[in-house]
DNA sequence: CACATCAAGTTGTACTATACAACTAGAACG
DNA sequence: CGTTCTAGTTGTATAGTACAACTTGATGTG
């Protein structure tokens, strides 16, 4: 086997491992905020608000899916929906200033967990990492490389 | 903020992305074989058969859960269970013949789905992301850092 | 304009993966 | 022995998901 090949090999491991660990440790990451969760009250952030069909659509949902999860994020209070005044069929959702400021604490503390996992990485492989993890998850996806 | 504090949010955001659609594509990746059941039958092999606690135990997955996939892995005739003949408690689990065949199919797949997805990268990119991922997976775990 | 069709969301139903707790059966050790 | 430990199963509950049927509003065509 190549060294490339023997590479590939290797990328497919760590990334299987990497996926099971993140979907067991999910829910428990923080009792307030699945991943799921998370990820929608990010995008939301990103976006200034957005259609529940909008998350759907980007996260590869079901529309049901994304309505239950809205439900439940309105009823914590993280979030609220406008009705647009142009089209009445269409909620636009937008963070709420409690949900900022969970999506906010959320962050800071998955973000303090990569820096002390990345702590002893000399700079230059930290940007070359990120730079390689951007390629791969750019790269044409749904093929079950995951 | 500096070149290593972004390079770190790019890893965090772009690993997150990863989990996701990990966590997204999980049960559509191979009809015949989860994610989890995957894993598993890779552990059979690569073991040459184990103990339901051992996987639990290694997979961080409560006993209860492990004991449901064994069933249901049993059922489909891809394990068999093996008593123990020194302590009548403890189940080895196998690999049958069917369950190698699956497995490397699935094997295949996923590798050349990986294969595809990185056919573009000089060797030299391959190794060192290689590399980057087996280190930031041997790194502390249970941080939340996923 | 009226009806047909399309789009956004909700709700009913079902399934999978999971955890926790209570239990059974066997082992180990005093 | 009997107590305590270990392996595994089963009951129950929950989260996240999909698909299908439905409601409501928008759009476009004869």
């Amino acid at each position: 086997m190549s060294a490339a090949e023997s590479a590939v090999e290797t990328i497919q491991r760590e990334m299987t491992i990497f996926a099971r660990r993140a979907r067991a440790s999910a829910g428990r990451m923080h009792p307030e905020l699945s991943l799921v969760s998370y990820t929608l009250l990010g995008h939301l952030e990103e976006r200034d608000g957005c259609r529940a069909t909008d998350l759907a659509g980007h996260y590869a949902l079901d529309k049901s899916t994304v309505s239950r999860q809205v439900a439940a994020l309105e009823r914590a209070g993280l979030i609220e929906r406008r009705l647009d005044p142009e089209d009445h069929r269409v909620q636009v959702l937008h963070l709420t200033e409690a949900g900022r400021e969970i999506l906010a604490q959320v962050t800071r503390s998955r973000r303090s967990a990569f820096r002390e996992r990345l702590a002893n990485w000399p700079e230059e492989d930290l940007v070359r990492f990120a730079a390689y993890l951007e390629r791969y998850n750019a790269g044409p996806g749904g093929t079950g490389a995951v």
